[in-house]
DNA sequence: TTGTAAGCGTTATCAC
DNA sequence: GTGATAACGCTTACAA
């Protein structure tokens, strides 16, 4: 278990540490003999460089810390995706951490990620206070990945979720929908933009919008159809909040004998890969996460290499995926 | 963005560098009021260790390195929260990584993880050759999650998928079952012990095994039901791979006319939160995931303490979870 | 092209 | 209790 140093490739080489450091950095400024020789040797010792042994001593660092608010979500597996394709790209490593969405954890995540003093940090969807994000910026880059900031030094990527809602809208429309009801998230994140975006598409159609409160759970959208149909008022079409929410939906729906999407239509938010199951097939907004972690780690590495000082503010397009829980309304009646 | 050292807060307090150094590490022999005088020092300049230094000099690692081979599944999601809650708990950092499930990606993140030189490696179900793992457990201690392997001085953590499939089966045969088939995960991980259970399970009730291949996808579970359609030949209860196969299963049927589990009952297996859904609500094998993260973590900490060298094999039991896709045969002729 | 030597921000070992 | 000072494994002027 003891690793080999440089000086033992060094020593087994025949060269001094200099040079043994030159030939791993990959210098054209080597001898074509005395780099074979010291490959060699690193390669009969196992020898690999000592990651932080080389950011101590070279005062940079090529690690970019990420902290997930919540590795359960899906939603942060593809953002990760993004990041570490860019990242690896460009010869830097990703090293994660979880706060689990509570403050508290979330701030000891967060030193823990800043004690490894990276080159910048990605935080995804993050809960703590924005006092902790502007201390966070004061050491290092900082991008902010679905959450908005207007603090100066730092960047922010998100999907703009006032437009997505939009496309739902519209979709519904066109298909003759005009009694259109929106679960909304509550205070959840990127509700309050979803929530916007409806009553600006109903407004702009002349339609009258209903807004019913609900949150981001299958229990929650099935209990606010339940509502729904003790009201009697069914609508001919549902936004939910997420995709989760609509999942609820469409089985309190079913519960009560209605057909989705013949009796009423739904259709949900963040195409999850809940919605791609055949089971589900549901009709969703999708978000191009993927993207948000490339963007994310672009940004930051702009920072690193000192291209940009000015915040960047990115605001993503969403986009509708038809699927199988959207038809004309009275569908149902034919 | 110039992070204050040690030093800073030695000059700012009025004392030398060592102190701090004791201060930081919570050492008893220091006297009070020093010890204000330095937090109070440290606290104003906003200072905090440098991870990497103090390991350096230290010559110890207070950090595990998680290699997650597939961030989308949810699985590792609560391996994680496991390996974190201990690591945390003992003061160790978590630093992860992923591979995407391709083993020269994963060849590269083992060896970006190795340079940080971390007490101790977790692979999440590596698809790396074992003489990688072999390599890397020459290097640090190395415990393996999801995959079994015979090498020495590498610690196992694994569900047991024998006695999971039993479970289903005998739940199965409780409810009046017979004819009861499995659908295969063919090559994939764990494939192997749930169909050795399953056939082992269905011999001891003395019941006629039926194996059909299939994957771990909605897609393959639908497609080898719409085989045993095209056979007119279907049993009364089906096993799947896990629980992606199952909710293709379910919706084949439900779109051949058959209901579930008036006419076939179904079994999945890994409990995710997709089985959990009020719309699916399925009868599937729990795993303990959490506690399979806490194991492997505590096999990781109980070797850098130096407290055992001999490698632990742990397997797990899973356990059932009965929802509303089984139902004793033929239910739907009532 | 190669080697020497001075750090990087800590901890650890001694003295005092 | 407290403070010098030598490591830790590496990079980086600067010299040769």
């Amino acid at each position: 278990m003891v690793r080999p140093t440089m000086d033992d490739v060094a020593a087994r080489a025949g060269v001094s540490r200099a040079l043994v450091s030159l030939v791993m950095r990959g210098s054209p400024r080597v001898s074509e003999q005395r780099r074979a020789a010291v490959l060699r040797a690193a390669e009969e010792l196992g020898y690999s460089p000592h990651a932080m042994a080389r950011s101590l001593a070279s005062r940079t660092s090529h690690v970019l810390g990420v902290m997930v608010s919540d590795l359960h979500n899906a939603f942060f597996a593809e953002v990760v995706d993004g990041l570490d394709a860019v990242a690896t790209e460009q010869g830097f490593d990703l090293i994660l951490n979880t706060g689990g969405r509570r403050p508290a954890r979330e701030r000891r995540a967060l030193r823990s990620l800043l004690s490894f003093r990276p080159a910048g940090l990605a935080l995804l969807s993050p809960v703590v206070p924005s006092a902790d994000i502007a201390r966070a910026a004061e050491q290092t880059s900082v991008v902010l990945v679905g959450r908005s900031s207007r603090l100066a030094g730092v960047d922010t990527v998100n999907d703009d979720g006032e437009r997505g809602l939009a496309l739902a809208v519209e979709h519904l429309v066109s298909l003759g929908h005009r009694r259109i009801a929106h679960l909304d998230g509550g205070g959840g994140s990127q509700a309050a933009p979803r929530r916007r975006g409806y009553l600006a598409a109903m407004a702009s159609h002349g339609l009258a919008p209903r807004v019913v409160a609900s949150e981001y759970t299958d229990a929650a959208g099935a209990r606010a159809v339940r509502g729904l149909l003790d009201g009697g008022d069914l609508p001919s079409a549902i936004v939910s909040c997420n995709d989760f929410n609509a999942v609820g939906v469409i089985s309190a729906l079913e519960e009560a004998g209605f057909r989705v999407p013949a009796d009423v239509s739904v259709v949900g938010y963040d195409n999850t890969s809940l919605a791609a199951l055949r089971h589900v097939s549901l009709t969703t907004i999708d978000q191009p996460r993927n993207e948000f972690g490339r963007l994310a780690a672009e940004a930051l590495l702009q920072r690193v290499r000192g291209e940009r000082a000015e915040p960047v503010r990115r605001l993503l397009r969403p986009s509708l995926v038809v699927r199988s829980t959207t038809a004309p309304p009275g569908a149902g009646r034919a």
